[in-house]
DNA sequence: CTCTTCTAGTTATACGTAAAACCGGGATCG
DNA sequence: CGATCCCGGTTTTACGTATAACTAGAAGAG
């Protein structure tokens, strides 16, 4: 593999040379027939094959004609040029989704969710796998290589969306702080009740003494289970929260969650229960706690957030809670067309689960 | 969340109504400010404002005029059209990759290295989450809503491929059987070489009966493993091999390794190390290993493939096979731009690397 | 029989850009 | 001094589509 430095590009464009590495001429595929093309071969006008392939020919042309320009495009291999197509409309029936790194699998399944409720509006998603994924792309607008019609943002800090709202284009803010933006639409999850239902499971457990393994990411999701966490346990007389941050990763957990184990005061003050921010942490937590010499759920219950597959692959099994990510996907695109139509901003909150599973029980 | 049956769509567009939901009218953002407005503010001609945004204004325009014409460009905001640029250069400088799940990390990270390879070309990288993604997406060259220049295909079966070819584009396979195809470009993975350095780290710790814990995928990279696998042993005396087929997920994992770890014989015919076909059957193999009162690595040690976070998230931690899922993507995109160029057909293997951890020791 | 309406199309235009072809005038050259 | 060449632009055209505006003929209305 050749390492490419794709530095600061002059703006200038002073220099010799193409700005870009070339990507000339055609390739034998742009043979494309057209739509005169397919007019010519069933001898009508271009006009009556855009009519019959728009399937806009109610009382405009005749049975007969529109089967001889169907049998034409058939022959002919015809497909209509998109971009043409985008570019008389003024609608390129795409999105831009931004995600800020595909490789969690959160996201890929927003993607996925997002791009199936597209396929039903007839449209398409394109992504950009935003600000820290800091590949050359720069420019999210020029990253898509057409025109937009809308941006969904997922997970994206509203401060962070300045250069997104400069296009100008309709923005659905997908788990994000509702009100703090003047998004026309937002999606978000019930983060508070999934953390509230794990905090009540274990309660119900019987524990009393808390560590909150807590990403050290200022979003507002982290912010939100943080402050529902804290609420769920002011409930319940006699209970102890302690907050250990951590970075997202398996290593970070682990060394959170050692912190919390080992805090001084003995086995009696130490936490029963790991709460993690997140299934990759919890993994983390868990191995911590083995290596305390500490086993899970027996000496200490852990629970994670995300319902990854990591988290049934884990022995014990994770109790977690289950996002669901591809209806956050799908709510996002249906939000985003709805403003296109008109309609008026609107906000939703989809409904998360606790999946109880084997890493947590009766406290010790 | 409204459940949405997104059945047959006929094909005739026969009954009333719109064919599609309806996404009218333009937003307020289509009042975008065009070359042509930009040229009135500068008080030049439209074909002066391309020159200049174009770069390709060697000696043709003046420094002042471009100066001004930038300045004008700033102030009304101005962002070429990339649908009309596109339909002007009969070019979209758009790659269609497609591959068979985003949420499998792999393909996520393919994504992640054709997007930036392709960035240095200025070009864009749209997915097709093809076949199996069981969505209403039938067509992948409508689903990508701009012309195409070209197609990335990833680990898909070149029989599967048909629909893709009939578009007629360049056509860059990863991830395939070499030769299998008359794609003019494969890039492809060292795999078979990874399951060699498997094996004989394993024979080197002086494992002598194996199970291969095989994916039950007929696809050229899972036929490779088992081939070179079967190869690597013959060499050394004495050794035994037996395959237990599994779908990809945990537990079907676990269930073979259970059906391998189980077989008649006894403790002296069973096998001392699961060669797994992926990190995720790694981890089903794990739980059958413990579920059977087996200490992994002392008693049988597992190996994985993949690399997936979860291999390092696991205790042990999994002795596995490091994928360079992004320099895939990225050689994808090297190549599809290479045969854009009018360059020669080229292949290329990359290479993969064993990355031993802890749940491979020496044979008991 | 004339006027309107309907049918089944056609012609013409616009979307925004890139670039080929053109062009006026000053400098250069033989 | 006339022909040539560059400089710095402008005019024009084409990309492929969708659709508004038009039209020729037939049918129906009054």
């Amino acid at each position: 593999m050749t390492e490419v430095q794709s530095g600061e590009r002059e703006e200038r464009g002073g220099g010799g040379g193409e700005r870009w590495p070339t990507v000339r001429g055609r390739h034998a595929a742009a043979a494309r027939a057209t739509s005169r093309d397919v007019a010519r071969a069933a001898g009508v006008s271009q006009a009556t094959v855009s009519l019959v392939m728009g399937e806009k020919w109610r009382g405009r042309v005749s049975e007969r004609t529109a089967g001889a320009v169907r049998t034409a495009a058939r022959e002919l291999g015809y497909r209509p040029n998109l971009t043409a197509r985008s570019l008389r409309l003024g609608r390129a029936r795409t999105a831009l989704l931004v995600v800020p790194a595909l490789t969690n699998e959160f996201f890929a399944r927003v993607y996925t969710g997002a791009a199936r409720a597209a396929a039903e509006y007839d449209m398409g998603v394109v992504l950009y796998p935003s600000p820290e994924g800091t590949g050359p792309a720069r420019d999210p607008f020029a990253s898509a290589r057409a025109t937009l019609d809308g941006v969904i943002a997922s997970s994206i800090a509203a401060e962070a969306l300045t250069d997104l709202r400069e296009g100008g284009l309709p923005l659905v803010m997908l788990d994000s702080e509702p009100g703090r933006t003047d998004a026309p639409a937002t999606v978000n999850l019930d983060i508070a009740d999934g953390m509230r239902q794990v905090t009540e499971h274990l309660l119900a457990l019987g524990h009393r003494r808390f560590a909150h393994i807590a990403a050290d990411i200022d979003s507002w999701t982290f912010r939100v289970r943080a402050r529902a966490l804290a609420e769920a346990l002011r409930g319940t007389a006699g209970t102890v929260l302690r907050t250990e941050p951590a970075a997202l990763d398996v290593a970070s957990g682990r060394l959170a969650a050692a912190r919390a184990l080992t805090a001084p005061g003995g086995p009696d003050a130490r936490p029963t229960a790991l709460i993690c921010d997140g299934d990759v942490l919890a993994a983390g937590a868990c191995k911590a706690a083995r290596r305390l010499g500490l086993r899970v759920p027996d000496d200490v219950s852990v629970t994670g957030f995300d319902d990854l597959p990591l988290a049934s692959a884990l022995e014990p099994e994770l109790t977690t809670v289950r996002l669901p990510a591809e209806a956050v996907g799908e709510a996002g695109m249906r939000a985003l067309v709805a403003v296109l139509d008109g309609g008026a901003p609107a906000s939703a909150a989809l409904p998360v689960e606790l999946v109880p599973r084997a890493s947590s029980g009766v406290a010790p």
